[in-house]
DNA sequence: ATTTGGTTACGATAAAATTCGTATACTATC
DNA sequence: GATAGTATACGAATTTTATCGTAACCAAAT
């Protein structure tokens, strides 16, 4: 097993993107950030280059427009910031931090549903 | 308002002894700390001093030994981190958070009907 | 009074993260 | 083949975070 890398700020900005579009040029990716706040072309490009240095994307060079991929999955990094959260924030009660995003945040009837349908499953398993 | 000042991990960590204790000098900050990590006293030291430079935290420097106190609450902390996670990490969804945090955590049967209450009152609310 | 132990202040360093300028290369079009 | 447009590579500067050494200070015990 890996020893998980800690994604920083702007790499989880990025990640994000290449998420939402399984894989992405730089460009795409620059002008998708560009969206959100004042980036320049070249800093985009120097972070993947970082992240890929890392081993957080994958790249396909074959053709001179280099394509970048994720290598980290939504649902891993997910868990390991949550879980690193509930430890430095909330005493390592996850119970605390459900209560603070239900509490928080508008949840609508079918999230609600939802919810409520994992609980029922969690239940069954006792 | 002020605008929030995010607080970096290391700071984090110093509001959690803070959160917990109340108020607390510099020496039992160390301590607490040092029984997760290796770190210096100074270090803790400097900490607490660009914390109140940055309004993070409060102090008595009435008496020699000065003695701190925490400026931000820990709900507000909390909801902001989570707030910032929810929409860099769960693409705005605080439902997907609370899934993730009940899927991969064992949670107690106490728990679990802590959280059966409060989606009741969720409920009950619309 | 001198030493000892604990305190803050301050500066310096180091490491990590972020940013971008410039050079260079490739491709297509004129 | 010169020009324009777009690409990567790379180095460098900047900023932020984290760490600690050293000096200065004070109080209490010797």
């Amino acid at each position: 097993m890996q020893k998980a890398i800690k994604p920083t700020e702007s790499e989880l900005e990025i990640l994000q993107v290449l998420w939402q579009k399984e894989a992405a040029t730089v460009r795409e990716v620059h002008d998708e950030l560009a969206k959100m706040r004042d980036i320049g072309y070249t800093t985009a490009l120097k972070l993947l280059q970082i992240m890929f240095e890392k081993g957080l994307v994958t790249r396909d060079d074959s053709s001179k427009t280099h394509i970048y991929m994720p290598a980290v999955t939504r649902e891993k990094t997910q868990k390991q910031i949550v879980g690193k959260m509930i430890n430095t924030l909330f005493s390592g009660s996850s119970t605390e931090l459900v209560m603070q995003a239900l509490g928080n945040q508008k949840t609508s009837k079918e999230e609600l549903d939802e919810i409520q349908k994992m609980l029922d499953n969690l239940r069954k398993e006792k």
